[in-house]
DNA sequence: TATAAACCTGACCAAAATAGTCAAGTATCA
DNA sequence: TGATACTTGACTATTTTGGTCAGGTTTATA
């Protein structure tokens, strides 16, 4: 199981932009150099972001983007599901009866791969953009 | 984040294997046959499984594997750990002091996801393979 | 003792996912 | 009228995954 860099970066980059959320938009450019995030890269990452009403954009000189929700409300969940970061567990499809071997009844380990399901996308319901924020402003006490 | 099948299958044909511990060996055919698993694929698995000392191979006709401790003391960690189904949520190198970024401080989400890991695995020290061939009685009932 | 069942090993390969790059824009501020 | 920064879509190299294939060796049993 490894979580995939699109979803490492899209966090990462939010928590960078969240740090300066009501002082000024923050432009993709900056965040590449202080993350060392490829600028094209994260030019796809903001469009999801900003189709899933995350960020909004401010374009033109001085421009980048914002917050387009209270850090509070911002879950870690919310982010995943826009980059298309999925947690994916069971090899079946989770709503048919069929089970992942083709048969008619579900695998000996569906329910195992279900309940672990659960329990990591109950760590990403709990954590928000302003956890994160807050976090590490203490670690740099 | 997504579990492979390697992983998914290992679990699964341990669970399969489990139910008949003590009675007889159990050959891998009759496995790939009742889940649905290539043989050939089943073979690579529990050549590392049989390295790794979680199951113990009986050569010749009426051979098969058998577990090689007691299924409560297997967790899903020992199985996850013997076919390399390693949880990775960090870039960086964990030892080391260079963050992903190559900076000389860790990046801004590196707790996170290393929290994320912990989490993980809490849920696969916790289970044992005596456990999964319990509930699966269970729902049989 | 022949034969078939079953383990054992390593090489090989195709498809999918990942992690980007590249090119060609458009909008806006100073 | 630049320069800055967002916008979009296509394209691609690399890695990972999920196997297959070919050739063994071992051992029970008929
Ligand atoms: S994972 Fe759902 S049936 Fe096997
Ligand atoms: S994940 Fe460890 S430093 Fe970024």
């Amino acid at each position: 199981m490894r979580l995939t860099s699109k979803g490492r970066y899209a966090v990462m980059a939010l928590v960078d932009l969240a740090r300066f959320d009501g002082i000024n938009p923050v432009s993709l450019r900056d965040i590449s150099l202080r993350q060392g995030i490829s600028l094209d890269y994260l030019e796809q990452i903001f469009s999801k972001l900003r189709k899933k009403e995350i960020v909004q954009s401010v374009r033109g000189t001085q421009g980048g983007y914002i917050l387009n929700r209270n850090a509070k409300e911002i879950k870690l969940t919310n982010i995943f599901d826009a980059v298309d970061e999925k947690v994916k567990t069971v090899q079946c499809k989770k709503d048919s009866k069929k089970g992942c071997n083709g048969k008619s009844t579900k695998c000996l380990t569906h329910n195992l791969w279900d309940e672990l399901e659960t329990h990591i996308n109950n760590f990403f319901d709990k954590k928000s953009l302003d956890d994160l924020v807050k976090e590490n402003l203490e670690r740099r006490l």
